[in-house]
DNA sequence: CTCTATAATTAAACACTGTTCAATCTTTGT
DNA sequence: ACAAAGATTGAACAGTGTTTAATTATAGAG
């Protein structure tokens, strides 16, 4: 059990070097992150962020996954109680929404092209976007709506492809264009979720 | 008229620079520049590069929107000989190859977050994408569109918005996740077009 | 043709970055 | 108490963007 109490220490401290990680990123961006700037927040020397990660890449996927399940979490699963087409308007709302909240960190992890991140953000692949759980609830949304008569047939995965990656067009440039009035904001999204909606009626 | 040599010999140089930074972007991407790695390959001292530049940044600036010239060239103007809806699709179509063309450089330039790149890719503002001359012309097909009958009435400014975030963020993603097959590719491309079209009919 | 101002260019330094590694200190199991 | 294992450090390395004083080249004027 003494192993096990190292152990937990030494998970402390591997915790302490992500949570500075993300402090620095939600206070001052991604490019202000080093690893003397970790270390220093947390009193330690540079080397020890090799002890618990391969490089500082690894590092910032660990931390930012962390932030991405957060988003993830606030979406939330989808309103099993609404009709199909308004169970999607929501999702898609609650997803741009969510992503406001943590700009640097949604950037950041989505336009990551790391390797390892891209497991977990590519989407586009054929067949299957079951993967990735978000992804998933839109393609059964689509395939209930479909079925209800609401929306007009289609392929259900490509679709939600389709529809995802508008929606994350759209997240981003909110994201990346910084001084748009919550107004436009609102106008914005609502106006593409119409437009995305228009579509997927027969 | 030395001046001027003078001068002209000094531009030169300025080019030289910018293409040399061109250059390793295209081959190597954006990540791999550097002021000495630039100043290596046309054999200059790298203090060289803040005598025609404020900074890298700026440098960079200037070497990407020329570039994002050349992506706008390639697309061209919008096809007057078809009807509305037919020179959207045509539109987006092109838009999205020519980004596949100039991958790293048009990531590059649509992600970038510095003020001076801002003012001339920001387009998600009240009022006026007219300031961007592809989201002018997109706003005049959707005018004539909805004229014509072909489109349901709308707010053409908002809606070029919301079109163009979406064919962005598609662009985006297949620019990001990089082993997409090239049929695959065409399908989703197809797809998010007819989505956007159909909702933009009456 | 010389001299002086001006512009172009450089070498060296500075503070910073990610990363490695041998040397330490600490904790563990025996 | 001792040895093995693990955690941590300090110093070094090569690289980065940037500044600045010194140097070279060029221009026009006398």
């Amino acid at each position: 059990m003494s192993r096990t109490r190292q152990h937990q220490q030494s998970e402390a401290v591997r915790e302490r070097i992500l949570q500075a990680a993300r402090r620095v990123i939600a206070e001052e961006g991604v490019a202000a992150l080093s690893i003397r700037r970790i270390t220093k927040e947390i009193d330690y020397s540079a080397g020890i962020v090799y002890h618990y990660f391969d490089s500082k890449e690894h590092l910032l996927q660990c931390a930012l996954a962390e932030c991405y399940g957060r988003i993830l979490e606030a979406v939330g699963p989808p309103d099993s109680g609404l009709a199909p087409d308004a169970a999607i308007r929501a999702a898609f709302t609650r997803y741009i929404q969510s992503a406001l909240q943590w700009p640097e960190e949604y950037k950041a992890f989505m336009l990551s092209a790391s390797p390892d991140v891209l497991s977990f953000t590519s989407v586009l692949g054929e067949g299957d976007p079951a993967r990735r759980p978000a992804l998933a609830s839109l393609v059964a949304m689509l395939a209930s709506g479909i079925e209800a008569g609401l929306f007009a047939p289609c392929d259900p995965a490509l679709t939600a492809q389709a529809l995802w990656s508008a929606t994350f067009g759209l997240t981003i440039r909110l994201l990346t264009e910084r001084d748009i009035s919550p107004e436009q904001r609102e106008r914005l999204i609502g106006r593409q979720i119409e437009l995305m909606m228009g579509g997927l009626a027969q």
